[in-house]
DNA sequence: GTGAAAGCGCTAACAA
DNA sequence: TTGTTAGCGCTTTCAC
């Protein structure tokens, strides 16, 4: 079985491997009739173009990294769901870069990253999103990327966001429908600028109720089952006692029960618990948690789908897409006691 | 800024870019002086060969896939760390391939895969590691594999294994010490072989303790929470009940909790639970859950740098590595009342 | 030990 | 609308 290169497909269609080419790539001053004995010179010889050489002529690499920071396998997981998904009917690929946001040579990292993979395109996630440093050296290097969920807008990106701010508000209304008046906040990881937004809609759901916001009531979390125990440790030792708890995301609310259970604190009865993500604890763990659920895969997608039409100069999409939350309510809250 | 490639680096050497590229290949016929010189063109230039004129050049793609088919997302996270530390430090791609086990149409999808994507190797994991249709295409295609956790011999394949039976066998051992002796069992997915082996493992641990194995006592799961659940519910309605309950993984672990907090039994008072993975959750949840760790990001690893070997025809590792499992005592299980 | 020439499979620029 | 000629940046012959 001989290659099948555009050469032989050329030669089979009988004409020249421009031609070919053309009709690959989809160009427009090609005859329709051209076009169809080329085409069936590909179905019939099984013609698979070579990304390898196409890379090469055209100065592309064909791949779109990933940038991720982020303990929530399964919000990883759906991110990489959402990009591969258009990546592969793009012919594109992903190159996936787990890396410590924390680290003192992360630039140096991905510069080295940039250079040795000369990737077309970069998918941002939080906390990278919002990282000036990070954006400075792509647009230095013009290289065209995407971000997930940032806050701060910049220059010359595509951004898919949903509102953060918003979703705790509702979650913390929700709470206070329920009779909550001494509601706790666990902040989350101040690396990331979501954290923020969370604790602001939390603030803005109190004032718009007229409860008063008591810093006694929020502690710091970062993003961990260890330090949502410990945050549930300090509130908990609160009078008067907390009527529910509101983590800012799943594994913190999780570390809750356990503090509420080492407690005797049945949830929801005497303690109602939110998270937030609908990360499979929420569902793997009894009571289960109610959350707020992102469309992560989705967003994801889109940002691929935006950071390819860039780098295709294709349709000039929004610049912007905007998703919603929703709240999931589980298990964990009930009515506060009369 | 102009391009720096492989000429520019030969001309400011004073040799010819074939010498460059000896030097860039590590090839033994080179004096010292020479390879010096050249380094030192390279390092000044800040040079980075490209791969994709490299991949073009020596008809490879410099891509590894994976396959898997986990909905486990932290084993996933970890196979990928593992895999993606060899890659980066060889110039490898990692292309990952989430795809779904039960699709009718999976042999096509991965003809199709190899065919666009030209990779030069593959890992394959569970379930997909004792497929004997992909082995087959992948022999037949003389692509080079190597497999994570197979129960079945392949010829031309290179593994990683770990001893599932023997740490089913010490964790029902260990539950046996504590005084149970009316263990529950959930198995693991059908589709997994590694199901039937903990099985086995479960079942010689009985029998070196002289306890007869009851079917009642054991339920078929699916490894998700579900599953766990509803197994969990059948053994529980059991008379007399079981006082410890093995589950193939954690999430099933994790029903089991779920089931005994509804029936009020205490764990592990009145119930002990053992689960099989270290995964995130029987960290999560409260008991946190006894389980078995396997190294899995280790594996990932160990697969990854033998499918390197193989491919550059590097040396000859031994085609089969072996790891061993380590049992994680937590707080879901405790001595049987007597 | 080193270099010149050819070519990997495709696309870009230009002609026809 | 189609074909011709050069490359893309490397590696591979095979000379020297």
């Amino acid at each position: 079985l001989h290659k099948v290169t555009i050469n032989v497909v050329a030669r089979h269609a009988g004409v020249s491997k421009k031609t070919v080419s053309r009709v690959l790539n989809n160009e427009s001053n090609v005859t329709e009739s051209t076009r169809r004995k080329v085409q069936a010179a590909i179905d019939e010889l099984g013609y698979v173009p070579s990304v390898q050489a196409r890379a090469l002529a055209r100065n592309q690499s064909f791949l779109i990294g990933l940038i991720y920071d982020n303990p929530n396998a399964s919000y990883v997981a759906d991110i990489q769901k959402g990009a591969l998904k258009v990546c592969r009917q793009r012919g594109y690929h992903l190159v996936i870069h787990p890396t410590d946001h924390e680290s003192s040579t992360l630039l140096e990292e991905l510069e080295e990253l940039l250079s040795t993979s000369r990737l077309d395109g970069l998918i941002l996630t939080p906390p990278f999103s919002d990282r000036r440093d990070i954006l400075q050296l792509l647009q230095q290097r013009h290289l065209p990327f995407a971000r997930v969920a940032p806050t701060q807008t910049a220059s010359g990106s595509v951004d898919v966001i949903s509102d953060d701010f918003d979703a705790a508000k509702k979650m913390t209304e929700y709470l206070i429908s329920l009779g909550h008046q001494r509601i706790g906040f666990i902040k989350g990881h101040p690396d990331h600028p979501v954290s923020e937004q969370r604790l602001a809609g939390y603030r803005a759901a109190l004032q718009a109720a007229d409860i008063e916001f008591k810093a006694d009531y929020v502690r710091q979390g970062y993003f961990n089952f260890r330090s949502g125990e410990e945050a549930a440790r300090k509130l908990l030792s609160l009078t008067p006692l907390p009527t529910a708890i509101f983590a800012s995301n799943d594994f913190m609310a999780a570390g809750v029960l356990k503090v509420a259970s080492q407690k005797g604190l049945s949830v929801p009865h005497e303690l109602s618990v939110a998270g937030f993500d609908d990360s499979p604890i929420s569902r793997h763990i009894w009571p289960s948690i109610t959350t707020v659920k992102q469309p992560v895969e989705a967003m994801a997608e889109q940002a691929t789908d935006m950071l390819l039409a860039v780098i295709g100069r294709t349709g000039d999409a929004a610049p912007i897409t905007h998703f919603v939350d929703s709240l999931v309510i589980r298990n964990s809250t009930a009515p506060a006691k009369a």
